[in-house]
DNA sequence: AAGTGTACTGAGAACAGTCTGAGACGCGGC
DNA sequence: GCCGCGTCTCAGACTGTTCTCAGTACACTT
């Protein structure tokens, strides 16, 4: 399922989009001002940021220059009230794959959002975007994991427990969670065998120092955060 | 230089815009009608369509349509006289890549051109050309792989794999991708030759001091990297 | 302090992925 | 025909991975 961060500081707006796009089966996160739009945008989890200009703390443009400046490459759908030609030609040479004028047709929106989709989709093979958290990257074109630059070789189950976890920082994953997640559908393992990965990196990663990150969240699961 | 292709019939809207385009540095090529734009299009030899709907012979709708069922994905930008929003979404469901409204601004116009262009860019490392990779030059034209100047000779399957996997320098491919980049849609080889070639790859590298640049990533695939 | 449920860990068996040598096959040149 | 070359399969050795089991450690409750 895509990831959309919807980044508009009116909770009217907000709160439409969430539930229109969700309709649509995105599956979407909010933010309202400038810097918790950059943090969020910066783990490099989304498919797409739709990027209202006019925010508190930090306009949109500002992000989005931030964003193509950590070499984020998500792409970016402005959100605009103005509709000045010098406007639109500025936020698209800053690196946005589109422009949109409010008031928009949620229409011609979900019809944007379908194109820029699809074109990630195609070009990505699937296998999926960078996520960085803090300083953990995880590369699933590569299949490298690396801690402040230091490389963490990782089996094939590891790496997808922990891309599970990391593609979801800051939320607790069960097992069970993990299990579909990271196991698939087919699910032959037991609960225990969750366990003992987590085991396993935990103690792959405390060789470069970040055994911390993953945290057990005693009769839920797992977690990992900054 | 990219290419441009501009689908208008219009004399006065066509030349305008192969004038301007050509002033920002871009090698435009012209149609007036649906057939003659879909012939060109389906060449794939271009970097960007700009594509008028109303168009004689062939509604711009149509050629889009057909380019992607073709499955020629060169970006196309549609333009069109109606703002109609349903049009919009269905001309964006299509496969566009964006929709500008006439009278549009030419800067405007400039910038979508270039943000689809520069996003295109990023995506294809350019295939074709002459491939880098630290001291490993791999020249397609010539069919010649060589590590610090030093030539390795290869048979043609064995250069196939290499190219394919240094086109993509730093990402994993598995054995079924390799199959497809370097064997092509038949697929008549197992897995198994893929271990072989690869075996191969590393012992004529190996002779030159190269036989580091391969590396197996256990249960994904294949990587180069430096 | 004992009891209970949850989480962690070491050992090891079963399994899957990788590499390699031997060899079959087709093709073009001599 | 015979040779060399390139392509590809096969089978065996080897190695890393996966997962369960059983025991231990820990935390929270009564």
């Amino acid at each position: 399922m895509s990831r959309v961060l919807v980044v508009d500081d009116e909770p009217g707006v907000r709160t439409a989009l969430d539930r229109g796009l969700t309709a649509e089966g995105l599956d979407v996160v909010t933010a309202s001002d400038g810097p918790t739009a950059l943090r969020a945008a910066l783990t490099g989890s989304f498919d797409l940021i739709l990027l209202d200009i006019i925010i508190p703390g930090l306009s949109g443009y500002r992000v989005l220059q931030q964003l193509r400046a950590e070499g984020v490459d998500t792409p970016v759908l402005l959100i605009s009230a103005k509709d000045g030609e010098v406007d639109q030609a500025d936020g698209l040479d800053l690196g946005a794959d589109g422009y949109l004028v409010k008031p928009f047709s949620f229409m011609v929106l979900v019809a944007q959002v379908r194109a820029l989709l699809r074109r990630r989709e195609a070009e990505r093979g699937g296998s999926g975007r960078r996520l960085r958290l803090g300083e953990l990257v995880v590369d699933p074109a590569a299949r490298q994991v690396s801690w402040r630059g230091c490389p963490v070789e990782l089996s094939p189950r590891e790496f997808a427990v922990l891309h599970a976890l990391v593609s979801r920082p800051d939320t607790v994953l069960s097992k069970d969670e993990l299990l579909r997640l990271a196991w698939g559908g087919e699910q032959a393992a037991s609960r225990n065998a969750v366990e003992v990965y987590v085991g396993y990196l935990r103690r792959k990663l405390e060789v470069v120092g970040a055994g911390h990150l993953l945290r057990t969240v005693r009769g839920h699961g797992y977690r990992v955060g900054a």
